[in-house]
DNA sequence: CTATAAAATTAGACTAGTCTAAAAATATTT
DNA sequence: AAATATTTTTAGACTAGTCTAATTTTATAG
């Protein structure tokens, strides 16, 4: 049906939307797919003419429903697989993602229906993000970033904004992971640092980690 | 690595040699990859400036041990999935092969290692086809078509020649799969076929059907 | 409001893979 | 051994996807 490509265009703006909240530039789709906008130009021209987002030169790309329907599909095999290759392969969460970029473009509906039910139908991957049900929706869920919280607070880790191998890796070597519980002991005004409680031992983390990381606050 | 292509075609001319016991046709590789001859010669020639077959102008192809080693690689991936599909997924043998198609592409070790040890390591794919071992190596078991056997002998079916969807539902509306057990009771000469005796049910089958059966021989 | 900078598009080239039509090599038949 | 048939290769064209370099449009600054 798509080329692997232009799966992979769609997922890409797909994710953009979430951020700009309309119109995805072309330089934008270039920096996240890692070509040139040249490229892009001529992606977004032939997913526009196959009415999977519209398109009006110099002002950028938007999704159509079919085509927003299309890029969830993608990002819901992505997921489900990452949850088969951790649960069941016992891959670490830092390793996942490659794969599942590969994974997430086999074409076969009955093969994710199965999946998903030998899974038990997950509502998220090993990162926290949420899985699309087969009808393309997402479940919203009330997240914060880490850094929004203020001193006082508690929250459960959720998930990761970034997931890089570093990042992942990082997170580890602190024992932090989804599910974790996090009070927030200190946060430094002049460059955003934080010290943090988790199972009682104390933890000082840089802004870019509380920026990264999402959590659900406890009501205490 | 290698693209998808490269890696079909290897994988063609890898089984077309187990047949021909020698130089592989441009006509052979171009029927079994439905593609035309000139394709197969433009590939060929690529392949053969990859040093993955050696290769002279209307004189065949045959795999060098890396090309080899490369095309045993794809099947063992090709076989551990359809076992994944039939084994966890509850998929039924004659759906595997066209997923199985695409998942032999996936490209990652530690992922095809993983699986192969939640699958249990096993020897043999749905089909009754042997799985390759990590070095390439293919065990060669006794098995002979069903055509082959004398009024009188026995078997156990082992595995299957064509593996299409029809032959393979045929099969299961005679209740024949791997391991079940077969009495030759007669056999025509005229037209080949046989009368079999299978779980105290007398069966008829065509020369066609006992030509695509494998068995092993249970001495009696 | 004009000059400059940034972003986006177009033009043209390249690789991978495929095809059709034509030419060349090999095999088969008389 | 020549004629014919079959097989294989080449030549040239096409699509998908990418790139560089040049051009055009939009945005920003003075
Ligand atoms: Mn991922
Ligand atoms: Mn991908
Ligand atoms: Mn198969
Ligand atoms: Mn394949």
């Amino acid at each position: 049906m798509f080329t692997h490509a232009e799966e992979n265009y769609l997922k890409a703006i797909f994710h953009l939307e979430q951020e700009t909240q309309g119109e995805v530039s072309t330089n934008a789709i270039a920096e996240q797919m890692e070509t040139k906008p040249s490229s892009v130009t001529d992606m977004v021209q032939k997913l526009a003419d196959k009415e999977l987002l519209s398109y009006k030169k110099y002002k950028g790309a938007l999704l159509t429903q079919t085509g927003r329907k299309k890029a969830a599909d993608v990002i819901r095999k992505h997921r489900l697989w990452e949850v088969f290759l951790v649960d069941k392969l016992n891959f670490h969460w830092d390793e996942v993602h490659p794969i599942a970029e590969q994974l997430e473009h086999i074409q076969s509906a009955e093969l994710i229906e199965r999946l998903d039910r030998f899974l038990g139908s997950p509502d998220f991957d090993p990162h926290g993000d949420p899985i699309p049900d087969q009808h393309g929706n997402i479940k919203r869920t009330e997240k914060k970033l880490l850094s929004e919280l203020q001193k006082g607070q508690r929250g459960v880790c959720v998930g990761v904004k970034e997931s890089s191998s570093d990042f992942l890796q990082y997170l580890d070597r602190k024992k932090i992971t989804i599910g974790t519980k996090i009070h927030v002991l200190g946060k430094e005004f002049f460059d955003g640092s934080m010290i943090l409680r988790v199972r009682d031992q104390q933890f000082f983390i840089s802004k870019k980690t509380s920026e990264n990381l999402f959590v659900q606050i406890q009501e205490s």
